[in-house]
DNA sequence: GATGAATGAGTCTTCATTCAT
DNA sequence: GATGAATGAAGACTCATTCAT
């Protein structure tokens, strides 16, 4: 797309300084209270750059939620890789130790995620032609771990997905909420859940 | 209050105008494309009106999220009741089966109510002084079915709590973004994972 | 108007009521910012009721306005005849420092009175049929207590009434804004201002 | 701020339509029944344009009484300064006259100005630190002018203020009332007082 | 006479998006 | 590529007034 280079790395700057305004102000005031004007003025630039370099709100969006979780999803990958944790399911746990905790120290971010993740934008990501490589890795190791157990590989891709959703929905009512408890109490028992589905 | 009924009735019907236009509505557009107007013009009543019985967009809303998940729930409960599921994790597999094929059946509804539902929405409904006590006994006895068990009655809430929230979530993706799987196939599995986690 | 003289009493009441509510919320709320549905509320009628005694309300409001100047008026009036001043300046001048510590006890009155006060409306009122005889004839004396001068009774009234203009708005000016001064520093000034005027 | 002279004249005139505008309709209509909307329909502008050069209504309705109060001011006090009259009594008088003269010749604008003069509002235009030094030089001449007298200056602007107070109340009464009668009928008797307070 | 539910024109304000410069 | 003034449709909400009961 870019014709020049040199010209691409001063663009790719104002892109990164629109995103990171955004996320500052979705994260701060929430989507529906934060305008393109607020976005622009944050990150000094002219409110008809915003649409040289996105499509609409939307897409920014689309894209910050993406960047929050692929950043989250690899750090929370390599905890677990580089903690002494044995097991499989150890690691498993390991990692949405690793995301519970980052979400109670980041609750608006876990705002900004949850009511706005879709699964659909991380599929494209890592099916595309050129895909998200780290992450796609990061995510195949996370469904393809249990390939000792006499699952197929779908199913274990389905269980592994099932405990995620659970985790993200307890981390939001826990976390935002504190229903029906808070996380610090909720985190044994879905721990506990987590090994006893994993036997 | 009302010293005569009838007109209390015809209020109530105007009411329940301005709720089932903006249900459907919120289903058929989605809540931000559901603009006060439309939902005026919908139910064939003027702007005042509106504002005469609902306090503004939202108070509308969280009605109608409240409304749509008591009843589902209260057609689960009776659902399960009625079942000839022996074990009380039987009937509980039961309430969930019944509310996932309604949620298979009612996509958009699914959509309307997972983003907006809310917890201490419910709380305050079964808490306040003239609470909903039909679901109050209804979610009672969801999370009390369990004290056979060696749990804590707040444990086993919490647990049950965790199989919803998983529920939830793999609803949504399964139905709306047929991700990872159709719901179809990802029921037994689901099924399974809870028989796990009440052993 | 009223068929019925024993209806006219409860009538009358009703009315009463809704102008004391009025005046107490534009007092305290002022004009703009005080609605019919408040007014009806706050005397305890029905929203209808308010068009059967007042065609609008702005009628409302010139009414009000009437009896504040009106009461106040007679009160100042009194006021100065029992005092044991004097000369007919010394009388005035007592008239006037009764305004103006009324006014000073009651800035929101002022400024209801002052921004709305017409003397169209005064003017109607003394000289109607059924006139207000008792306002009438203290603002007869008022202008007519200078009789013994050499000017003609058009110029005697002419001068009260510009001592009057002046005086109000320095009321409201010096009470409301402080401005240029508060009314207890300009009261010295104002009444060897208006001594001077009437030699 | 302005990097380009050009723009900045372009939208200084934009402002200035919309001023105009607005003035033209306030005085047409009255404030309370001259809409945004109106304003920027009889402007040719767009209704967002309108909050891009202000705050809001009030904000331009200030502005607006601002502004015909100092260019009246102004040009009353220039209109003085040429005329013949020898002492500074003349001159004060000669000020109020063509004062009078205008608003008799735009009875409106007396009306508009009136309702919504304010002296707060006067004074941080005169107080801060880019105060309006034209104006302000002219308003410090006005009370100033009396040194002579073995009055305080602040007594002294105390008078002044108190006869324009007065010659501002009979101006809207005189002219758009008629009451107590015509401003040609009451201009000798007012400027005879005015004389007589001054000696 | 009294009621109060219903009205709907009207208000101000916001904001994503465009486009001439 | 960058700008930011201009747009105007759309939004939520208000409230004086009416009228069937």
């Amino acid at each position: 797309m870019p014709l020049i280079k040199e010209l691409s790395a001063k663009m790719k700057l104002k892109r990164d300084n629109l995103l990171a305004a955004a996320r500052e102000l979705f994260i701060e005031n929430g989507i529906y209270n934060t305008s393109v004007d607020a976005i622009v003025r944050h990150a000094n630039v002219a409110k008809g750059t915003f649409y040289l370099y996105f499509e609409d709100k939307e897409a920014l969006l689309n894209e910050i939620v993406y960047d929050i979780n692929r950043s989250l999803l690899l750090k929370a990958f390599n905890a677990a890789r580089t903690s002494e944790a044995g097991g499989s399911t150890d690691r498993l746990i390991a990692m949405i130790d690793y995301i519970i905790n980052h979400f109670t120290d980041n609750p608006q971010e876990l705002k900004l995620v949850k009511k706005n993740f879709s699964w659909p934008l991380i599929k494209e990501k890592i099916t595309s032609a050129d895909k998200d490589a780290e992450l796609s890795e990061a995510l195949d190791s996370l469904i393809e771990y249990r390939h000792i157990k006499d699952l197929s590989s779908e199913e274990a891709r389905n269980i592994i997905f099932a405990i995620v959703e659970m985790c993200g929905g307890l981390c939001y009512s826990c976390i935002i909420h504190k229903q029906p408890t808070d996380m610090e109490t909720m985190k044994p028992t879905l721990f506990m859940m987590i090994r006893k589905i994993l036997e």
